[in-house]
DNA sequence: CAATATATGATACGTTATATCATTTCTATT
DNA sequence: AATAGAAATGATATAACGTATCATATATTG
């Protein structure tokens, strides 16, 4: 079993858990942007499955399904950039962590990575100081990547 | 000399010392988000200018005139809220340091709070761990502000 | 004043996202 | 299997956000 096949049973699992439906076009979806490795805006999205799937996708079939995706947590929405990505750990088995995104602002290169306790109890503490409250963690982080950051020297 | 003329004095001296120039349409558009006391759209701020002082701007127009004021740290763009606001601390005096943003989801409120040497620090060894490079701090974070937290109970 | 740089006006267009209503597909119950 | 209700998708239109381009006006400098 390949590893996108692998990371679809996983999805697809979860999925039931929740009682949620993984449909065939959500799936195809969700191996489109799986496939093209990288964050990609809706409209992108709908480009890329045309080209290489032959999908034709409207827009308002697009961002419900990526709404859904997200609220699966099989995608991430970067608001930052606009723009939409597979989930990291999809078959990594664990309850899904508060991410921390790293994009980078030449090539739009997306690494998802865990936020550590610390600095979300640093974040809500100084959110608690202004009198604020935490709605969500999730961090977004102007970045560039290793290549564009070797290119830029 | 009430406040807002205080900040605008502060502002136009602020300008003067970087070679660049406050002209009185970048002026009027300042004052309008200052007064507004919130974090607007671009389109959000051409309707207030409307309404509050007459004035009518275009889109294009608009988003030079808040990309000159974001330019010279009198107004910060939202990325995360594709709004702008102006900047809390500009008749402080102090060289302007990386804002921390706290944004209330309910009613756009936002406050504007210095992120602490320890935080930057914590961020960027995350950031460097992954092979990325930081490229800028600013953190923009979803809140509910104390006014929305104590009617969501 | 003339030459240059900066700022603004005006029009059009491209991109991103949602509203609304119709139709299809799935699920559960009889 | 038939039916009814819920969930998903299709289709069309439009709203919201942002930029490209070229023309005109205003300020700065020599
Ligand atoms: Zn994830
Ligand atoms: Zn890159
Ligand atoms: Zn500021
Ligand atoms: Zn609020």
């Amino acid at each position: 079993m390949n590893s996108i096949a692998k990371i679809l049973s996983h999805a697809e699992a979860s999925c039931q858990t929740n009682g949620a439906r993984l449909t065939d076009k959500r799936k195809r979806v969700l191996t489109g942007l799986l496939k093209s490795q990288k964050a990609q805006s809706a409209y992108d999205l709908i480009d890329y499955m045309r080209k290489e799937f032959d999908e034709a996708l409207q827009p308002t079939t697009t961002y419900r399904i990526l709404d859904f995706l997200a609220s699966e947590n099989l995608v991430h929405k970067l608001h930052l950039a606009n723009k939409y990505v597979a989930c990291s750990h999809i078959s990594c088995g664990h309850a899904h962590e508060v991410p921390q995104f790293l994009i980078c602002d030449e090539c739009s290169n997306v690494k998802e990575i865990g936020i550590k306790k610390s600095l979300i109890n640093t974040l809500t503490r100084n959110v608690e100081e202004a009198g604020y409250v935490l709605q969500s963690p999730q961090l977004e982080l102007h970045c560039l990547c290793q290549d564009c950051a070797s290119k830029a020297v």
